[in-house]
RNA sequence: AGGCACGUAGCUCAGGGGGAGAGCGCUACCUUGACACGGUAGAGGUCGGCGGUUCAAAUCCGCCCGUGCCUACCA
């Protein structure tokens, strides 16, 4: 009774995740043991923003992540998954403005220090959340080794690697245009930069050719800029602009006189074919300056604001700026005309803010000695990228990478370690703080108000994490680690950076694969976001599903480097996978004592159906362990999934029963058949922990065992010679003629309740033997009254009748059966034997075929042929006898 | 503009040179002593189009159409 209560009717995952998820903790389970004899497998976990908590994309990269390192673990190796969390430099800081603003705050009325105070409890807020959640999906890190890219230890790696670097001449600080995000006010690397297609206007402007009565026409995307235009360009082979040669334009409103110079960079073909030059707001104009020595005239301020180079203008906002400015061109005729135009603009991926190539003294750095050997590292096979296709990328992006703008003008990251001297301008950069100015030794020094961009100190992360730059026994053990999961969105902001910054500062790539996941999208594909209101909340589906079904599903759909659209329905479908095992094991604890019903056994006493499920948990064993070898982790969710419904619960299980009453088998037989169900379904769970790990250790530890947690028991392993084919050829043909004989019942509507007689003709002498033997599973499975096997079927009329390879069935129905519809359904079937008769025979009627195709597919094909060529003799004569029959009524 | 994917059952997608698959949905029947989050049976597809390679193509190759994604300094 009490046992009853313990296993509900359905699974109740709350109940037991907790549970097991604070034992593990307690017991240590997830601990990597640095002094361990044994062979190591280390990963380190994308470390997520502390910008609030985790998405289902999370959920799914943390589960593939936990999968492989449970399997691992369960193999016997020194795991270690390194858990921690990123201060996301921009990212973290506009959510915290966020939030001040709802309060009525800004942060310049905190200022810098308070306001990192209130981004650091934001920190510590967002970090329980997400541990929080890592915890409900059963993630096994170690959490004794969690790291933040802010702690003390990271912060000197930070450091070190750029006072290295700078030493080495590999950071240098530059003027020059970068991407401006007026609303971060800060620079931000081209990474950052998202190209959006919009549709905008292109304003053609008329620019007076000073000392002439004409004027060229100029085409711009962005009329405001022309506040600092210092000169026009043309193409120096454009003869159509010969007669400018010598003359200057006038700037209209300003009245700066333009030189006109000849660039090739000036493409013939587009637009007007004569350019505006403003080499303060436009990358290639800021060349072309250099080259031809123009003034650079900034026009706006860190916001966006005209400053009082923009004259009239001034203290407008750009855009603003821009309706003015236009206005003021068409009413002086300066405007020659508008049309609409559609082209890609640059966007701050983290604010959404048009971006504004802007010229400002920043960080560098000098990136392609780094990208070179990163290059080199994964062309040699170092590293390899699955799936294989993101190499190409990579390779493409590395070599046409340009340099990294590092600096930020934000409050929140790592300061640069760089200290400017009051007195003499000298820079100083150094790991410590420096007490006074190294060329002239004044106390006169000041920090570098930036910080470094967040993905300089991500880039460290496998070996800051590990201790580095201490040589400490983990980084000695666990660098390189072995294994990185990530999406392929970051492919170039993390993961090439710290193949750079790994080969560089640890001379050894920073791990051995790299498998990219997925991106998940809703059921419909469309990205998941908040204002669509397609979210998929983690924790709510947890709650709802349990975290095993939402990991089940999460790893089923995770076809390599494919979106993976997610919908609630299939999490849905997963809890009922997750209840199916429960009610199995349910089945197996109600059934059995596992303290008094279990013996030892001999091969000889085991049934074909034991032999049978014994040799496919094997293969199932196989195809799991090399599909996740090969992280395929969907069709080891497949396999598993296809295995424990419809082959140990279907089939195993039900033919487990009969044993199991005390009318029907003897006791050895019956403790046997206890024995066998417990075994398999212990090697069962194990087989699906990495997977499903709250739920196996439940029905684990309810199951004789030897270890303390199934967490660390052994994974299942594949014997070669386990698989055996007479048991599984048997089954096959036992379980294809209860599904003939249940079809005929289906089809020839006969109610379940009645029990129905089965004829069997089987010729075949070993195979009738067989059968004979396990009539009693026919008997139950198909709803048998009587069973009669012979070689050959009796000459009997009124029956419907169905073949199977090796067996003839027939099941007389008295007075009850329907001509027509028996007739119907041997036509159907005739018919479609026969399509695949005539396909089969048009193949092995080609000369070619025979000559060249393998023998072995020529076997199968003229076995298939034969099969099939004695199932329609068969059911054609069933055909014909059903027609005289029906004649003499 | 280049690059890379994808187009298979009503929906969402696996598969990947020799017998078209899954989940959900759908139809019929069934509260059978593990499970109605269940059982049994079933319907449904010229595997985007056109060519090519091959004895054999949904699968490999080319082109086309459609859909996504990434990269890009064309005013």
């Amino acid at each position: 009774m009490s046992r009853e209560i313990e296993l509900s009717k359905s699974y109740d995952p709350k109940k037991v995740e907790e549970k097991w998820y604070a034992y593990w903790l307690e017991n240590n389970l997830f601990k990597a043991d640095v002094n361990s004899s044994r062979k190591h497998f280390s990963m380190v976990i994308p470390p997520p923003n502390v910008t609030g908590a985790l998405h289902i994309g999370h959920a799914l990269n943390n589960t593939l992540q936990d999968i492989v390192v449970r399997w691992k673990r369960m193999q016997g190796y020194d795991t270690l998954w390194l858990p921690g969390t990123d201060h996301a430099g921009i990212t973290t800081q506009i959510v915290v403005e966020k939030h001040l603003g709802k309060k009525g705050l800004h942060r310049s009325n905190l200022g810098r220090e308070e306001f990192e105070k209130e981004v650091w409890r934001w920190k510590e807020e967002s970090e329980k959340v997400i541990i929080h959640q890592l915890q409900k999906l059963g993630a096994s890190l170690d959490w004794s080794r969690k790291r933040f890219t802010l702690d003390e230890g990271l912060s000197r790696a930070v450091r070190q690697v750029f006072v290295e670097l700078y030493k080495e001449g590999l950071i240098y600080r530059d003027k020059y245009i970068v991407n401006w995000c007026p609303r971060c006010k800060s620079a931000i690397s081209d990474l950052e930069v998202d190209h959006v297609e919009v549709s905008g206007k292109l304003y053609y402007i008329k620019y007076p050719i000073i000392g002439t009565d004409k004027y060229v026409v100029i085409a711009t995307t962005r009329p405001e800029t022309m506040l600092g235009d210092t000169a026009l360009a043309v193409h120096p082979e454009d003869e159509r602009f010969a007669w400018l040669d010598g003359k200057k334009a006038l700037l209209p409103l300003v009245g700066r006189k333009l030189p006109i110079i000849k660039d090739t960079y000036v493409d013939r073909e587009f637009g007007t074919s004569i350019m505006k030059v403003t080499p303060a707001h436009d990358p290639l104009d800021f060349q072309a300056g250099l080259r031809h020595n123009l003034p650079q005239i900034l026009i706006f301020d860190e916001e966006g604001r005209m400053n009082e180079n923009a004259g009239k203008f001034k203290g407008l906002d750009r855009y603003q700026c821009r309706e003015e400015l236009v206005s003021e061109l068409k009413e002086k005729g300066f405007l020659l005309k508008l049309e609409d135009y559609r082209h890609a603009v640059g966007h701050c991926d983290r604010c959404r803010t048009v971006v504004e190539p802007y010229l400002s003294t920043q960080w560098f750095v000098r990136i392609k000695p780094l990208a070179r050997k990163a290059l080199e590292v994964v062309k040699k096979d170092k590293i390899k990228f699955i799936p294989s296709l993101w190499t190409k990328t990579y390779y493409e992006w590395m070599t046409n990478i340009h340099d990294w703008c590092i600096s930020r003008q934000l409050w929140w990251g790592h300061r640069i370690p760089v200290w400017h001297c009051s007195d003499c301008q000298e820079i100083i950069v150094e790991v410590e703080e420096p007490k006074q100015c190294r060329n002239c030794s004044s106390s006169r020094i000041y920090q570098d108000e930036d910080v470094l961009d967040t993905w300089f100190s991500s880039a460290l992360w496998p070996f800051s994490t590990l201790g580095w730059p201490e040589r400490t026994e983990d980084l000695e053990r666990y660098y390189p680690t072995t294994l990185l999961i990530t999406g392929f969105d970051i492919l170039f902001f993390w993961v090439a950076r710290m193949i750079m910054m790994g080969t560089k500062f640890m001379k050894a790539v920073p791990f051995c694969t790299v498998y990219f996941n997925g991106l998940i999208r809703d059921e419909h594909g469309d990205k998941m976001s908040k204002s669509k209101g397609n979210v998929i909340d983690l924790l709510e589906v947890i709650d709802k599903y349990g975290a095993d079904a939402v990991r089940f599903t999460l790893a089923a759909m995770a076809a390599p480097g494919v979106d993976i659209p997610l919908s609630e329905g299939r999490m849905a479908g997963y809890r009922a996978f997750t209840n199916k095992l429960w009610n199995a094991s349910r089945f197996v604890m109600l059934n059995i004592n596992p303290e008094e019903d279990l013996t030892s056994y001999s091969r000889s006493e085991l049934t074909l159906i034991d032999r049978w499920m014994k040799s496919r948990l094997n293969t199932v064993v196989k195809d799991v362990n090399q599909n996740l070898e090969k992280f395929r982790f969907h069709e080891a969710c497949h396999t598993l999934y296809h295995f424990i419904w419809h082959e140990f619960c279907d089939w195993y299980i039900e033919m487990s029963k009969p044993y199991l009453s005390s009318d029907k088998a003897n006791e050895r037989r019956r403790e046997i058949a206890k024995t066998l169900l417990v075994e398999i379904l212990e090697e069962l769970v194990r087989l699906a922990h990495p997977f499903m790990p709250f739920i196996t250790e439940e029905i684990w530890q309810k199951l004789p065992h030897k270890d303390i947690s199934i967490v660390t028991a052994e994974y299942p392993t594949y014997k070669p010679h386990a698989y055996d084919e007479e048991a599984e050829q048997k089954l096959g043909v036992l379980m294809e003629l209860i599904t003939k004989a249940r079809n005929i019942r289906a089809e020839m509507n006969i109610p379940p309740s009645r029990l129905i007689d089965l004829y069997l003709g089987i010729k075949d002498n070993l195979m009738r033997e067989f059968i004979e033997e396990h009539k009693d599973h026919i008997i139950n499975l198909a709803k048998v009254k009587s069973l009669n096997i012979d070689s050959v079927l009796p000459p009997m009329q009124g029956c419907a009748r169905g073949v199977v390879p090796y067996v003839e069935l027939a099941i007389p129905l008295a007075g009850l059966i329907d001509f027509e519809v028996e007739r119907q359904r041997l036509q159907k079937e005739i018919a479609r034997i026969n399509d695949d008769l005539m396909a089969l025979r048009k193949k092995l009627n080609r000369k070619e075929f025979l000559i060249k195709a393998p023998p072995e597919v020529v076997a199968n094909n003229k076995e298939r042929y034969r099969s099939l060529e004695e199932r329609f003799a068969k059911l054609t004569d069933s055909l014909r006898a059903l027609s005289d029959h029906n004649q003499e009524r």
